[in-house]
This record gives structure tokens, sequence and C-alpha cells, in this order.
DNA sequence: GTCTTATTGGGAATCGTTCCCATTATGACA
DNA sequence: TGTCATAATGGGAACGATTCCCAATAAGAC
């Protein structure tokens, strides 16, 4: 794993077609959604570009992914640049996330690790449930 | 989501093939994994069996599901009936699990949900790591 | 403008998982 | 111990998400 390096990239609409889409809501969504959302909008993009672009968007730090238990892969645009350390509360119905941290669980996590001989850690939090607006 | 019903089922060798082939390692393995080891030991299996089978023990609560970052799902027995609710330290590499507590954890998760006002909230937590063997 | 080359997109290919359904075999009952 | 209803099996088709391939397109530097 190289250190974080910023490669050339152009400037193109389909990229910022497929940001827009993911800015426009608080919730994660899936490439799928997020193609069909952006094809229903006239926007002239393949689903190939779709996924390229989410995946970029992850490997610069720029959006979070949450694997669903189904196994299919939701993204969502996380704070700009200060790339936070930060978990996830998630609707499970929407999709509606709040980003949330807990300190407490970084330290226990790696205390738990480092007891049991693990190095080169890290983890996953995820909290699952209905919003207010779904739970109605 | 139904209260736990014990289903009639009947004994299988197949199924038994199956739960052995968990209980012989303490690691989470895929449902494929699982198929071509049981195949290799000359077991008369099918792949769909297999995964009947590890959802079944999942339904019943003698197995954990761990859902890669790749998307595949892996199986794992853990502790019997108790069902004590807990979380496991993966070994990214090979695959070996040390089942973990955080009661502090659990607490957590549910205050912060509370306080966004979601409900019916479950959560999923998962440290992975370099065992020691691993990390060698 | 011109040219290099990153980017695009559509369809094929992959891969894990689920579905379908005729065949097989478990367990209950006589 | 034999018979039967039906749960379980398995192999291949079907599926859905994601990746791959590659010729056509367009961004950006000069």
């Amino acid at each position: 794993m190289a250190p974080t390096q910023q490669v050339k990239r152009r400037a193109t609409n389909q990229g910022a077609a497929v940001k827009e889409a993911l800015a426009a809501e608080d919730t994660f969504r899936s490439a799928q959604d997020v193609y069909a959302t952006l094809r229903a909008n006239g926007e002239k993009i393949g689903l190939s570009t779709v996924y390229r672009h989410l995946q970029i968007f992850v490997d610069d730090g720029l959006a979070d992914v949450i694997h669903k238990p189904d196994g299919e892969s939701t993204y969502r645009l996380c704070g700009d640049a200060s790339t936070t350390h930060h978990h996830h509360l998630v609707c499970r119905q929407c999709g509606k996330a709040v980003e949330i941290e807990g300190p407490a669980v970084e330290t226990w996590a790696d205390k738990v690790a480092a007891q049991n001989g693990f190095t080169d850690v890290n983890h996953t939090v995820e909290i699952f449930g209905l919003c207010t607006a779904c739970a109605a």
C-alpha cells in the first residue's frame, strides 16, 4: 500500500456528476442506485464509469463505503479533507447516515488487538437501526 | 423476525459434514472454501447444500457470519447454545478469529443510537489485523 | 489547432449466491 | 421390517453486483 499519492486526473463531466449525485444526499447509496439516478436525470454516463469514480473517491478518502449485509456496497461522501476517523449510524431502511465518533471504541479495539498479539489493526463499526422517519 | 422457532429437521450426512468442516477450524471460512474442502475429502455433497446448511447454522445461532470487504461471506461456528453476544478479532490473512467481548461498546452503541432517535438497533464490530503467525 | 493519452461506455466475462425441480433418502408409522 | 410422505439433495440454470476489455472520445498541454 503506497502512501497516498495524488495521480494526475482529468476533470470530466461524468466525474462531477457522480460526485454531485452523492453530495445531494446524506445517505449511503449503491453504485447501481447512483447510476439509475444519473440516467434518470438524463446524464450520459455508463455504469462502469460510475463504479470507477466511486472507487476513486474511496481511494482519495473522499467517500466511505459500507458493505451491506446482502453484499451490496454503498457509498457516501464523508467530510472533506480532514478525514477524521469516524463510524456511522445507518438507517437500514432508507440508508440515511449520521457520522459518529467513539474514542473509547478506538482505544478498546487497539487494546484488545494488542492483547492477542495482532498487529496492523483496523476495524469496522457500523450501527444499524431505523431512523425516526422510517420508524413511524 | 419471528421468535427463534425450531423447525423439524432431518439429520443427514451432508449436514453433519458441513458442521464438521467448520468445527475443524477456528477460522472464518467461505462457502466455496468449505465446499472445496469437503469435495477434496471425497464427500459427496453439492454446493447448494453447503450454502443451505451454512445458512441454517446462522439462523439457528450456531454460526457467525462476517462479510469480507470483497463481499464474500465467511462462516464460523460460535460457542454452542449460550449464544452470548460477541464480536471478533480476525486475521485478515489466514482468517483465524478470536471471540471478544466489549460491554462498553454495546452500551455506547445503544446510547448513540438513542441520542439520534434510531430504534430497533443492532451493530457490527469487527477488528481485523495480522495474527502473530501471519505477521512473522 | 494539434497531438498525446486519460477517460469513457457498452457489452462480455466473472464470481458468489440463489433458484428450480426431478431424484434420493430420512423418519414416522403400521 | 416394509411402506410412505416429504424433507433434503445436487447440478445446472438464473441472477445481480462488479470487473474487464478495448475501440471511440475528449481533456489539457504546447
